[in-house]
DNA sequence: ATCGATAATGCAAGCGCTTACATTGATGCT
DNA sequence: AGCATCAATGTAAGCGCTTGCATTATCGAT
């Protein structure tokens, strides 16, 4: 009896069942190299002593930690909600756990949060979006921890991405909304610093203007954070312009929902005064009044695909795929023609 | 040069510097038990070499992992992401980082998960709710790891706990909902098996009823897990039943939302028709149309709290407070009285 | 100068696991 | 029966760090 009460550790069961430390640890990682009679026994003495592995002495043996680190921007909205559960539950399942962090939305805050989780000996990492310093991604390459970019789709970046391609999207979208006759454009985007995502999106109406005979200058434009109040704060400052817009296309859901609920506080209907569109369609969109008419974006799938070709990338050691994913206009009743 | 462009080791700095391994490692973690011409030296090799230090190895050394467990039953929904997001920040200010794991609310994946975060290396947990097998509190015991539960406040149990009087909370609406004058009340609450708080919501309605003198037997009940399609599913059976209710307390604002949703889909105005209550106060309560007459939960003050008490249990292995905080009844457009 | 006390540093034993390599024992050939 | 082969298992060397204890340097007081 050496040590009292502390947990149970594999010599323990070695002991107890007889074999070597070896036989335990390959019947724990490898079962079909041991032969069944023993690992009959390995096992039965596992589960008598109620044996649990030492994480951190796993990892340090065996130089991998089962675990992947996600650096979201922040957790306190759903956007990234349902893509990060589709993505735990994935990597779960594949015998990993997740580590997250967010950033707030922060440069500095993020590379910090890289930092610690690949000190901590993350096997990989989930990033959303391209931008960041080049410094990092040498960083990463310099510890070999692969990473995999989500909600962006730009294959030639320097990192593997699985998401959608932003710019295009947000095309559609605003092609859509001059097609019904709208000539006046706002947009109420996110920051752009450090946001691939909310850049290309302003980039894909300006594309859809120029494309339809507008001037991709006479797009109205303010940025800022992505909050409801926020979102209602913006349209308030675009409809008490001169000449306000007809249309205002979103940089996501939640400054949507901030713009038609502002609307509604100043007594302009939606969508017969003034078109409203969000971007990512979470739950938000379908409960706000009017529902907003927004970009669809496969969440679950994305988080699901992200996770997949990271483990990927950890397990071969190959350079990770780019996926694109597709995305679609959902109609609903934020948006119509002019009137 | 041993090892080719592997990370550098305490020992690659020690040795540039021309110290031991144990003075750097003082360095790092106590810097005032070294000197400081010696304390320059070594930190300018950390900066050449751009040392970090191995995380595994310093916990097994150490026994300490900095690292907080939380495991929530869901990162889907709104629910716990504020709180959550508040915990979060608190620990990474402290020094700690957060692993997260979810259950979707099934006990067996809960325990299986307390035991991974646990095996981790987790210093402490941070569990939501007190309903769970007692086996599992042992288990936390018998490793010493420290747990604080959340989102529910029941002092007389087995581990500390942070959050509100969920049923003294609901007592207190549904004793406003019947002083309005409804006396067919209903409940569309979350899975009560396992579920603390969805079975002291309920209990509280039973209270206001039996306090107010209504048949606490009377009140019309159905369990459905946490979706807005739920909701809506629920409020429809109870709507098409004989005598349906005049108003109808939800468990929690998104069961509260699909039932107000599928209300407008009956083409039953709310209040008018029926009224409906949410409980949590989260972003979805203050959009859905009208909005929802809930319960005002502080989720940020019960993150931020429960992380600082966790840490104390951790840090100086004291039993853990619990803290009672205060809900209120935020009044909104989906509660008035019965016509 | 000398001696203790004290501060600064070094030494080395682990922490619990994985895994390359060594050993043993079966198995199937000739 | 004898030998190569291969599967099953054991041996032991780390992995990179912390920390109790031993050693050395420093300093004030005598």
């Amino acid at each position: 009896m050496a040590k009292l009460r502390s947990a149970p550790t594999l010599d323990d069961v070695a002991k107890k069942a007889g074999v070597s430390t070896a036989t335990v640890s390959r019947c724990l990682n490898d079962p079909q190299r041991v032969i069944a009679a023993t690992r009959e026994r390995v096992m039965a003495a596992v589960d008598a002593l109620g044996y649990t592995p030492n994480f951190a002495a796993r990892v340090m043996a065996a130089k991998r930690s089962f675990t992947i680190g996600a650096i979201i921007p922040t957790m306190e909205n759903a956007i990234f909600a349902r893509g990060l559960q589709a993505f735990q539950e994935e990597i779960h399942q594949r015998g990993y756990t997740l580590l997250v962090s967010s950033s707030a939305y922060k440069p500095e805050v993020e590379e910090e949060q890289i930092r610690t989780l690949v000190a901590r000996g993350a096997d990989g990492l989930l990033l959303i979006g391209h931008d960041r310093d080049d410094r990092i991604y040498d960083y990463l390459d310099r510890q070999k921890v692969p990473a995999m970019v989500a909600w962006s789709f730009i294959p030639e970046k320097r990192m593997p991405s699985i998401g959608f391609d932003n710019r295009q999207a947000m095309k559609a979208l605003a092609a859509k909304v001059i097609g019904l006759g709208h000539k006046r454009l706002a947009t109420i985007s996110g920051i752009t610093q450090g946001n691939d995502r909310a850049r290309l999106r302003i980039e894909g109406i300006r594309d859809a203007m120029q494309a339809n005979g507008l001037s991709p200058e006479a797009l109205m434009s303010i940025e800022t954070p992505y909050e409801i109040e926020n979102g209602a704060e913006a349209f308030r400052q675009l409809m008490t312009d001169d000449q306000p817009p007809t249309a205002v296309l979103c940089g996501n859901d939640v400054l949507a929902v901030g713009a038609v609920r502002q609307a509604e506080q100043m007594g302009l209907n939606v969508p017969g005064d003034v078109s409203i569109t969000g971007f990512d369609d979470i739950e938000l969109a379908r409960i706000v009044h009017p529902a907003l008419t927004t970009l669809h974006v496969p969440h679950r799938e994305m988080g699901r695909k992200a996770a997949a070709g990271l483990i990927d990338m950890i397990e071969t050691s190959a350079p990770g795929q780019s996926i694109q994913l597709e995305t679609s206009i959902v109609n609903r009743n934020s948006l119509a023609a002019p009137s």
